[in-house]
DNA sequence: TGTTATGATTAGGCGAACCTGAACATTTGA
DNA sequence: TCAAATGTTCAGGTTCGCCTAATCATAACA
């Protein structure tokens, strides 16, 4: 059974979507954070928390907070992605301004399903940032049908069609802005220990390994 | 308040929408038939009606079934709207098949604030029907901005601009063959006690005033 | 006209997700 | 180091929308 097929309540969204969010701030999201952040009572938080870590999405420690485990941040990740995706959708082709979007987002990320998140993608031209340059995640719940590997895979000389992105919102508006895009097609110059050198559009660009991870391509023959 | 600020809950929403759509085959809707067709117990059916009555939506006559007051109808007319308009978006933008698009926007629909309804609808070129030729209709509960009257109110002489049909399916198809649809300009040739002699591109149309008060319009000048 | 089958209603319960208020634990810093 | 401030947990309650089981009412037909 899908992952996503299971933790289908708006509220068990919310409270991951929140530490997910949070957490970049300050990991791990202590309770109080929560419970400014989601005007919920502390009582409350605590005992869904609770919950929440006997289904093994995140773990907690009192005094201290909450963290994400790995099925936790990739429930989290998956309803990010919805919910930019609409956000790309909502301003883009309804001409909603951001903040409105934003909130309708908030609405219909618990309900759209795999296949009409994959759909929205494509329809909106596989969209690698929200209205906000904030990356769209790949969640690992959508698996890409072709075999995409991530660029470090590859070995000088190979070439590839970039098809995703993965990175933090600094590290997406860099590639972006070096033509490291969807569509666009590298060619692997060179490799050592720490970095690549990668042809793209006629341009040199050394990638570190750590970035070239987050870089998804598919290889060309 | 506005009306569809209350009553907001899923399950509402499912009886009203429910009940408009069998009350076509049976008037008023039995409870039994409402069992069979929301999967519910009769004690569960039972109750829901009796609470969706004491809020003036429906009315309930034991051992005859349930009617849509006007205040129901208005709400279940404003979801179904939504609903269709999601069929048309998923269908004719996403690809979907009619089957996919109508689970979606079983889900979609109770999340769909009115706002987004209209965008969605300019979006999509305001359209008249679902992609089964089943008509949207025009909730009451989205005033259009304009000053638009029923095609009836014109006189001899009048022109106007064709805004929207608010009839049965038959009807609207027989309208949509005829370019009786939204955009298209009419002429109002004559009106007699039960039908109007009305100039659409070029064409002479005849229309009995019952389905003339259907069709929407803004007089020009 | 009475019996039977069907429909309606009542009573009591359940789980989800929230609440309040009280009690308990830990951290912190004076 | 120990008390105040802060954080945690428990017990019990609420609403919503559903459930089962039992009872009660009606319709409809022999």
């Amino acid at each position: 059974m899908m992952l996503s097929d299971q933790y289908q309540s708006e509220s068990v969204h919310m409270y991951l979507l929140t530490i997910y969010r949070m957490r970049e701030r300050e990991s791990p999201v202590p309770v109080p954070v929560l419970v400014e952040e989601m005007g919920l009572t502390p009582a409350s938080i605590n005992e869904m928390c609770r919950k929440l870590e006997k289904e093994h999405l995140l773990s907690y420690v009192p005094y201290s907070g909450v963290n994400l485990t790995e099925k936790g941040e990739e429930l989290a990740r998956d309803i990010l992605r919805k919910h930019r995706l609409w956000e790309v959708f909502l301003v883009g082709k309804l001409d909603f301004d951001y903040e409105e979007a934003h909130e309708i987002a908030c609405q219909l990320e618990h309900h759209t399903q795999e296949d009409l998140a994959n759909r929205m993608e494509k329809f909106l031209g596989q969209p690698q940032v929200n209205p906000r340059g904030e990356p769209i995640p790949w969640s690992k719940t959508t698996p890409h049908n072709n075999q995409e590997i991530s660029l470090v895979g590859l070995s000088p000389g190979d070439e590839a069609k970039i098809t995703h992105l993965n990175a933090e919102k600094v590290e997406t508006g860099y590639l972006l802005k070096n033509e490291v895009k969807p569509g666009e097609e590298v060619l692997v110059m060179a490799v050592d220990d720490t970095s690549m050198l990668i042809l793209i559009r006629g341009e040199h660009l050394v990638l570190s390994q750590e970035l070239a991870e987050k870089v998804y391509v598919q290889p060309i023959e």
